[in-house]
DNA sequence: ATCCCGAGGG
DNA sequence: CCCTCTGGAT
């Protein structure tokens, strides 16, 4: 299912898929894409974001939302991949998550579609969809990140993340989820009554359409 | 636990 | 009017 699913946001470089995963917090990618030409344009190096001017970089987010917050970790961002990486973006998950405005989340996007290493995104979607397919109980993200990937080979994580990402925002969505269009209505254990026990969620991993 | 914050849908 | 949208920092 979903054997194409892919990142959404528009880039050409490591610098700018990161900026794009920090703007698409709480927004849609499609809002995203709508304002990243114009900011990749107006500050094509990580030390542009370095040197620009506060209140020029917030009028170019503001439809993103928390404008103020997120051109704060944008600039900063740019200070730190200057002062610390040579102005390259890092490849690796622990000087990722150290830079300002990056969590575990947008690391492991830049990571598995910029770098190709693979990484679970356990974002909103995923974290809801797997605990509604019964894969886990975890509500903590990087509870949920160790369990699904002890279920999936490191090769299939970063695809599945995009799966899963596809199918809650389209179909399995957090308030009214369209069962009726669910192409997994008779797989889910969450479309008739409650969750299963252990050994039935192992079944439905092993048989299901992720795998 | 709370804040950041705009835009679009129901 | 209320809710949600691929979070992260305090």
């Amino acid at each position: 299912m979903y054997p194409d699913a892919h990142c959404e946001l528009d880039f050409t470089s490591p610098l700018e898929l990161l900026v794009a995963t920090i703007l698409s917090a709480q927004c849609t990618d499609k809002r995203v894409n709508q304002v990243t030409p114009g900011l990749f344009a107006r500050y094509p190096a990580a030390a542009d974001y370095a040197a620009a001017d506060r209140e020029e970089l917030e009028g170019l987010i503001r439809s993103t939302g928390f404008y103020r917050s997120k051109a704060n970790s944008i600039i900063g961002l740019g200070r730190k991949l200057c002062e610390e990486h040579g102005g390259e973006v890092p490849g690796d998950l622990d000087a990722l998550v150290k830079l300002p405005g990056v969590g575990r989340k947008t690391a492991n996007v830049v990571l598995g579609n910029a770098f190709g290493v693979p990484g679970l995104t356990v974002d909103t979607h995923f974290g809801r969809l797997v605990r509604r397919f019964g894969w886990t109980a975890e509500t903590d993200p990087v509870k949920v990140e160790h369990a699904v990937g002890e279920l999936f080979p490191p090769k299939d994580w970063t695809l599945l993340s995009h799966r899963l990402i596809w199918h809650g925002r389209r179909i399995c969505h957090s308030r009214r989820p369209a069962c009726g269009a669910c192409p997994l209505a008779h797989w889910c254990p969450s479309f008739g009554e409650g969750p299963t026990d252990e050994a039935d969620a192992a079944a439905l991993v092993r048989n299901g359409p992720f795998s």
